[in-house]
RNA sequence: GCGGCGAUCGCAUAGCCUGGCCAUUGCGUCGGAUUGCUAAUCCGAUGGGUCUUCCCACGGGGGUUCGAAUCCCCCUCGCCGCGCCA
């Protein structure tokens, strides 16, 4: 959510960023005109509660004084002015709901380096890293090398819970294990805060995360209870110091998180997404910072170096690229994916996302340092290190031997038992 | 889950029983003054708002009242005890 300072003061910076994004000035003229109605409607509010406090302070006088018929008096005289503040009160109530749902819905500003595009055929290269693996046979795709060597049951998941969840075994669910540990040591080693989360949250804190249509697409709820699956540990790390003033001193905050990511996938379609690809359930290391507003596109790139790092050491073939405005979504100001080649499909696909989002999501979760001016909205960084599903997928698709065994990237040999190849599950 | 007790400004606290000035004090932080010594001492500021002779704020919501931190009800969270439990 943008700061209403923003609206007040700087509405030509908004508009102009909407222009980019070739959506309407609409919403904004909203905000900003029942802005003004809110204001007037919480002056008069407050002139009638002035007016209150000083009755009451004159019952208070009289009282004391033993003058009970000046102090019946007053009393009598300002009767009603409590019904007329309460009306008030409704008003200005109602006026500042409003508002704040429109504000919800207005987009962050973006960065000036982020492309103009309409969809994700606008996002741009950024960088291209490690070989195309070459194959001197037709090489599978991750379908085909989790069926032949049972890695994968997608069938009895089903049975038991629903398409989009799978079983994980053996040899490939070790190297899962190999990935979590090896991510976070890697981040550990950085300087980020190892911290395992919550897996459900409230609505509260959720709606300071993440736009609002995603309740509906994207979070299983918990019945009967009011809470939510976490999509991401990146949700409950960030509001973690919602409605907190963080001493500067502390900043930045830099957490490496692991936990299940549970997603509906409402929706979500298309013979690619077979397999392991797209699923309910997923485990994600994600690096998260909270920062100085100052910092924040240092930390940003920061974050993109990192991931660098941690995929060329597992000796995979990725692109990055820089996500264009159509692409973006409401929450970040600039975003760079991760997209590793995948030689059964052919192509380049989403493996990380790394994302800037100012204060944004700060400001909807209250979420400040202290400066001497006052205070001030923080600056909230994440990016994924490792999806373990779709890493998995990578290394499976680039790693294949022609006999369906996959070669362990070197730096996870150590975390697999010395183990060099997955081999096949036995059931 | 049951019973008891609690929640006040960054932290810690007073006020609540018995409703009515401006929500107390300490620590921390920031600013200033001063002193020849790694610091001490003194002064000031330090919840939010449309930064203001004004309004709001005492975990959240409702009620009683001319008036609620204070009385009543509901909820949330915490602590102690009991129960259950990986």
């Amino acid at each position: 959510m943008l700061s209403m300072d923003l609206f007040r003061n700087e509405a030509d910076k908004i508009r102009a960023d909407h222009d980019k994004r070739g959506i309407s000035h609409e919403r904004i003229d909203q905000v900003i005109d029942l802005d003004e109605q809110w204001r007037g409607a919480l002056k008069e509010m407050e002139e009638g509660r002035r007016e209150r406090n000083q009755a009451a302070r004159g019952i208070a006088d009289a009282k004391k004084s033993g003058d009970k018929e000046e102090a019946d008096r007053i009393m009598a005289q300002v009767k009603d002015l409590g019904e007329r503040i309460a009306a008030l009160d409704e008003k200005a109530n109602s006026l500042l709901e409003e508002r704040d749902h429109i504000r919800m819905r207005i987009p962050n500003l973006l960065h000036d380096a982020v492309p103009k595009g309409d969809d994700e055929s606008g996002n741009t290269q950024h960088s291209l890293h490690g070989d195309k693996p070459e194959f001197e046979f037709e090489p599978r795709t991750h379908n085909e090398l989790i069926e032949m060597n049972k890695w994968v049951d997608l069938e009895r998941a089903a049975k038991i819970a629903g398409s989009r969840f799978f079983f994980l075994k053996g040899d490939l669910a070790r190297l899962e294990l190999a990935l979590q540990t090896y991510a976070v040591d890697f981040l550990v080693s950085r300087g980020y805060t190892f911290v395992q989360p919550p897996v459900m949250m409230n609505r509260q804190a959720y709606e300071g995360v993440t736009d609002l249509s995603d309740f509906e697409t994207v979070m299983y709820g918990i019945t009967p209870d009011p809470l939510y699956m976490i999509a991401t540990s990146e949700h409950p790390l960030t509001s973690m110091y919602m409605d907190e003033v963080i001493e500067p001193s502390l900043l930045p905050i830099k957490m490496v998180g692991v936990s299940p990511c549970f997603r509906r996938e409402v929706g979500a379609h298309g013979l690619s997404d077979r397999g392991i690809w797209r699923v309910h359930q997923f485990t994600k290391i994600e690096q998260i910072v909270i920062s100085h507003p100052d910092d924040s596109w240092d930390h940003h790139e920061d974050l993109l170096q990192n991931c660098v790092d941690l995929w060329d050491n597992l000796g995979l073939h990725y692109e990055v690229v820089n996500i264009c405005t159509g692409d973006m979504g409401t929450v970040a100001a600039r975003k760079y994916d991760l997209e590793a080649w995948l030689p059964g499909a052919n192509a380049f696909k989403e493996i990380v996302s790394c994302s800037n989002c100012t204060d944004y999501q700060a400001n909807r979760l209250r979420m400040r340092y202290r400066t001497a001016e006052g205070n001030a909205a923080v600056h909230t960084l994440n990016s994924t290190a490792v999806a373990t599903s779709r890493a998995l997928v990578a290394i499976m698709e680039q790693n294949q031997l022609e006999d369906g065994r996959v070669t362990v990237p070197d730096c996870l040999v150590p975390l697999m038992g010395g183990k060099t190849h997955l081999e096949p599950c036995q059931w």
